[in-house]
DNA sequence: ACCGCACATTGATCGAGATCAATCCGGCTT
DNA sequence: AAGCCGGATTGATCTCGATCAATGTGCGGT
């Protein structure tokens, strides 16, 4: 009974919400999601249209409902790096910052659900597992940030598309097709945004793919949907 | 008296620490200071003495006393990428991990007092102030690890050197000497470390500081000491 | 003072990936 | 169906940084 009566004080707004149960809102109470859904409000956001602007006041936090959103820093010469991803249930914002330290732009059709930064800040005040579950994000993140760095730094072009390929499959995992090692997911990006990922040129993303089209590590029709045959060859590509 | 009393309380061994009121330690009280300190052990590491080896059990965390430790990540094949520096202060260890991610070794000579893993985090359940810390710090690191994608991704090798000699001289400012603008400090990295930071070869890091050298902006003598008249024009070289 | 060794610099050449330049392809509009 | 347009592919050439190869330099030991 009490569970019953429990969710249904969760507000009428999150009740059928695709990312009710992951992220940050797994932790809240429906109490504490009542208050936050009361200053929340869902949006829709068309490829390239940006979220949030770097230098701008930070306005506001979004979790991701669907979709994919970009990240990006540019140098004053328009020179461009993607810095990170974000899938359905991250959490977008960087904690306590009073202005954006980065670009976020959706990179495929997206939903998201916006909360006034204030509005955050206090519930992670008053919950301690809210708080527990921000810091593990933000771990995860420098973890992969980090993995990153060692894509960039350290390999070659065909093992940098292969590194993309293989983290999109892994994080798309489970909301696609998995079918004894074979993958199958559709690429958020396109090959600029690949190339600005890479710190490579979109021609080069073009053809270290056709590379791995023809030694039959993906297939791909339509430039972007992929099948990977046996996941475990492409990770031998990904250095 | 009460201030007197609480600081007649912390430990000897944490008394004349040199970072006794930074990083962690400054939001611990004498108590907690006293019951944390009972578990570390202060040692000493020369250069390239590995502290901790990526995928061992991590047994420990370390907070640095002093000198400069370097995080890395090598490939199968043996190509080596720095993914970060550890200066004075901070906390070294990824906080929750079972196992190392990434191998740390002293670049300099250092010292280091090192607790062992469950001794700090159930401090850190008891403790909401340092949890908040480790959060703050988590953030600050992550940002600064997209920064460097940023340079590792889209950065000349010329903007690379510049930007290293940057970070390190921000870092480092305040340890050692500035005045009006002129920059003072010793390179903790050998040029071969750079290199492996900057994802270039120790030839071309060579290169390029020659060429910062030539131009004026940096003055070196002996190879690790550095002097920077302007370091605005550095800046301007960081891209 | 000399040697030896690790680290750094400088030079010559090579090659992976950038750049410049055509197509090509699939989806939309008219 | 034709035409258009944004993205993708493919080819030719160039360039920055890697690689290969000496040479230089400072420091600790004898």
């Amino acid at each position: 009974m009490d569970v019953q009566t429990a969710e249904a004080a969760v507000p009428a707004s999150c009740q059928n919400c695709l990312v009710r149960h992951q992220g940050i809102c797994a932790v809240l109470t429906a109490k504490e999601l009542g208050r936050l859904s009361g200053q929340s409000r869902h949006t829709f956001h068309a490829p390239g249209e940006p979220l949030a602007v770097e230098s701008d006041e930070a306005t506001c936090y979004a979790n991701v409902i669907d979709g994919v959103i970009k990240l990006s820093r540019v140098l004053q010469d328009g020179r461009q790096q993607l810095v990170g991803l974000q899938f359905p249930s991250d959490l977008m914002g960087r904690l306590y910052a009073e202005e954006n330290l980065l670009t976020a732009e959706a990179a495929s059709e997206v939903e998201v659900c916006r909360m006034p930064r204030a509005a955050l800040e206090r519930l992670v005040e008053s919950s301690a597992e809210l708080k527990q579950r921000l810091l593990d994000q933000s771990l995860a993140d420098l973890d992969q940030a980090r993995e990153w760095m060692v894509t960039l730094g350290r390999k070659t072009a065909a093992e940098r598309v292969a590194s993309l390929l293989l983290m999109i499959a892994e994080r798309t995992a489970g909301r696609d097709k998995v079918l004894k090692g074979r993958v199958i997911f559709d690429l958020p990006l396109v090959r600029a945004d690949m190339a600005d990922f890479l710190g490579l040129t979109i021609e080069t993303v073009s053809r270290q793919i056709s590379k791995l089209r023809n030694d039959g590590i993906v297939e791909i029709t339509s430039h972007r949907h992929v099948e990977v045959p046996d996941i475990e060859r492409l990770r031998r590509r990904a250095g």
